[in-house]
DNA sequence: GTTGTTTTCAACCGATTGGTTGACAAGGGG
DNA sequence: CCCCTTGTCAACCAATCGGTTGAAAACAAC
């Protein structure tokens, strides 16, 4: 998944109304109108916000006469999953790491190895 | 997680700078020095970054003499893919499910034993 | 073919965002 | 003690965002 597009989807998942959007998509397609049903803002408001959920990839929209069914893009979620599990990995590696050397520090297994500056404290 | 929360953390991430820092704080923590030094934009604009990381939760900052020692929150991580991963799993469960019923109209394996509400399990 | 439904387009508005520069607060090192 | 490093605060700017209203496009239905 490429810069902007993690962008554009992190940015769309960025607004309660939008998010909203999503879990109700995760029942099932729906329309426009029914989408915006729930809100007291205007149609032409949740059809932003289908638009921005749509750029980002997170859904996609076809046509069926007037109408336009919305459909999730569960692929796209899966994608920033990836990106925030990597980091999130990567930065508890670090941190377990971190302590197996402090608990080394703290009792050193093998006594020689112990350098002269291995203090127990 | 709560809805601002999320907006927050979101926000956050839908800069490519600021997903940047995240990635170089997975190699341990860093000042707000070391943070700006590949970029070329003013510490000023790497400081604000820092902040909103700081107020999504992702980062925490600790004073240490004039200089700052910023920290990434792995937990906050998790608590967002707790959230993508929730709807992206009920998505694809619906579509599996949803396949499955076309598949069984497709081709009756047991016409007698399928109920109109059929459930096998 | 006129009417009604669904949805987008276009222009606008106030708030927020990411960036800048200038000033200054807080400490450590000569 | 003086100053130099580190970082934030404050004010400002252009761009973007989420919302509005009014108009129009696309199509079904009568």
């Amino acid at each position: 998944m490429a810069g902007h597009e993690l962008d554009r989807a992190f940015a769309a998942l960025a607004d309660g109304t939008r998010r909203d959007i999503v879990s109700r998509l995760t029942l099932g397609d729906a329309t426009v109108g029914e989408l915006a049903a729930p809100y007291d803002v205007s149609l032409q408001a949740i059809s932003k916000h289908i638009r921005v959920l749509e750029v980002a990839g997170l859904v996609s929209v076809t046509a069926d006469a007037q109408r336009r069914r919305v459909h999730l893009e569960a692929a796209a979620l899966a994608g920033l999953v990836r990106w925030i599990e990597r980091h999130q990995r990567a930065a508890e590696a670090r941190l377990s790491l971190l302590e197996a050397v402090l608990a080394d520090l703290d009792s050193p297994t093998s006594p020689n190895t112990t350098p002269t500056k291995g203090k127990t404290s």
